[in-house]
DNA sequence: ATGCTACCTGAACGATAGTCCCAAAATATC
DNA sequence: GATATTTTGGGACTATCGTTCAGGTAGCAT
């Protein structure tokens, strides 16, 4: 007897979770010009207008997994950050061995962000979900050196793309000076 | 008579930079998403099939509207230095002005840039001319501190990335000290 | 059982995409 | 001038796109 009812709605609400992460692997596979209703569908191993009916549109798909990623991306950077404090380290090289790590193994994840990064300058209404995790790094540090945190999180945006385009990877030891300079106070 | 193979030959790349400077208005206004062979087409004023007569493919067309980006933004970046330098500032108004410029009235110019970016994150061979601007100013530099100027690199791409999805661009005033932070030596 | 509702899906429609084909025009070569 | 080559432009073919629609299925109250 146990809420039926919530029992259809959370089905309901997987179908779309489903639908979201295999656009999220579509776009980390082809890039945003690869999603259709279609690729998207058969990446979920469910029918094509399944993805119309949970979405009115392929914009509101493409949203709600922007959406998605910007909340995992928050908070698995604070949780990165959380544990670099722990250790009690400066954490430069924990943020090395991240930076590594998003432009190695996760490379098709780190695309897939700034894919979506670059949707939101085109539309305003996904510049909250955006801005989300700059805003999650920004609650966690103390105001008084605001303009060192902004340079601090450019550099790092900017240290991201760059490695984009790299023809392999830049490692963590290479990236360990970059980084360490970064956090240099002046 | 002088030079008649000459005057063809400039009559048809005329043709073609017409089209790849189409393609990059299509591109400011409404992304790589929106570039086909008729919206490029009907922005120069051609024939549809004159796009795929000139570039073998779509991809061929996005490939040389990317070098041809790459290769203006890398002469522009480098006649900013050589004036900066000509005046003997340091530099970071000169940068602050530019970045605010990038970020307002040339804001659709700065995406298009980006959208060819992280297409050379997908396809190896667009990553030469993807780096092109980064070369032309690491080739500016002395070479003694190289960390430093990977540093200040990375940051000028973040702080363009991160205002493209600002609500309202941020001014030369506000950029500023953010500016004056990143070249400060440590 | 009988509706009622939310959930799901196969088929299809109209629009638009990339690209090919062929003839006309322009230009170069003899 | 005659011929060959390049360039141009209109039309159409096929594939795929987003989306609609009509119907099917499963849980629930009456």
């Amino acid at each position: 007897m146990r809420q039926r009812v919530d029992g259809r709605k959370v089905r309901g609400e997987r179908r779309r979770t489903e639908i979201i992460e295999a656009t999220l692997r579509v776009i980390e596979r082809d890039g945003v010009a690869g999603v259709t209703h279609r690729t998207v569908a058969r990446e979920a191993g469910v029918p094509t207008t399944s993805t119309t009916y949970h979405f009115a549109s392929l914009d509101d798909l493409l949203i709600a997994t922007l959406i998605s990623c910007a909340r995992d991306m928050a908070t698995e950077v604070y949780w990165m950050i959380d544990r670099a404090r722990s250790r009690g380290s400066r954490g430069a090289e924990e943020v090395a061995n991240l930076l590594a790590e998003a432009l190695g193994p996760r490379r098709g994840r780190t695309m897939a962000e700034y894919e979506l990064y670059l949707l939101a300058a085109r539309r305003p209404e996904l510049r909250p979900a955006a801005r989300r995790w700059l805003d999650v790094l920004t609650s966690m540090v103390r105001h008084d050196d605001e303009v060192a945190f902004r340079v601090f999180l450019a550099g790092i945006d900017g240290l991201l793309i760059q490695g984009l385009i790299d023809d392999e990877p830049p490692t963590a030891e290479e990236l360990r000076p970059v980084v360490d300079y970064l956090l240099k106070p002046r």
